[in-house]
DNA sequence: CGGTATTGTTAGCAAAAGTAATGAGTCCTG
DNA sequence: CAGGACTCATTACTTTTGCTAACAATACCG
């Protein structure tokens, strides 16, 4: 088995932490640079997803949860309101609080996003291996534990 | 074995490229506030981390394999010299183009930045099983190929 | 030669996220 | 139960980072 040139660095963690830090930049730079059409940004992207991944909830958990300051989760519910595709509530208990929620048209919008990505990315995991692509399947799990620590 | 919430969404292309994309975005936010020193930004990183890698290349080479644009490049390139961390030398067959390296001093900086991550994730990494940190290398290469492509 | 292509840079701009300050609402304590 | 401290979201402003377009210098080719 051939030894990749990557192998040799990530040996040590600080060495994983490196090429980890490096590879992820380069694919978030990748991903901003793909979205073909400015339907929606990486940010509010991904927002949208993780409402739908796990329900309602307010602007702050939101932004903790997303790992960014409360000021970008306000622009971004924001615009995601103009769009109609998330609904504020004020919470029951505490009028301070808001709850944002996908609308229906919100859900859709996360549906057909998978859709649109798949474009790019499709091409390139058609050419994975079942394991290899099972391998990011774990690995993304891996590293969204990462950003909850 | 527990089915994770991650997993149900993941099993089409479509749903791991989403979940990618998003697991993705997240972590290099994080890298990015992370960075807890203002010494490098992750752009730079990335380009001494790949001069490390590779030895010398061109400006161009360098943001061709960086996926940014050469004036993106130019600025980063422009920050690092100016730091003393690289060294620009005219192209010995070309005139309009030159070769970036790596000083001593950047390869300094390669290896502090090494150190200097491992603070954060080093801390996420030990909680990681043997089999976890494999599975995040493998990934790291696969993801770079991604990259490539 | 003279025109075209390539390489890197400069200039100007736009997107996205951060910090600091503000307003509204809640909680607690004397 | 009033006043002060705290919390959540927002507004205002700045910083970071990347882009596109235009340009200068060099190389290549007919």
């Amino acid at each position: 088995m051939k030894k990749s040139p990557l192998s040799q660095q990530t040996r040590t963690d600080a060495g994983l932490a490196s090429v980890l830090s490096v590879t992820v930049g380069r694919l978030a730079r990748r991903l901003r640079a793909q979205r073909l059409d400015a339907s929606l940004s990486l940010g509010q992207n991904a927002a949208l997803f993780t409402l739908a991944r796990h329900g309602e909830m307010t602007p702050g958990e939101l932004a903790e949860h997303e790992k960014v300051q409360p000021p970008s989760m306000t622009r971004i519910v924001a615009a995601l309101e103009e769009r109609g595709l998330v609904r504020r509530t004020k919470h029951p208990e505490d009028q301070r609080r808001q709850l944002v929620d996908l609308t229906e048209e919100g859900r859709e919008m996360v549906r057909a996003d998978r859709r649109r990505r798949q474009a790019w990315m499709a091409q390139r995991l058609k050419e994975l291996t079942p394991q290899e692509k099972d391998t990011l399947r774990r690995a993304a799990e891996i590293m969204d534990r990462l950003t909850q620590a």
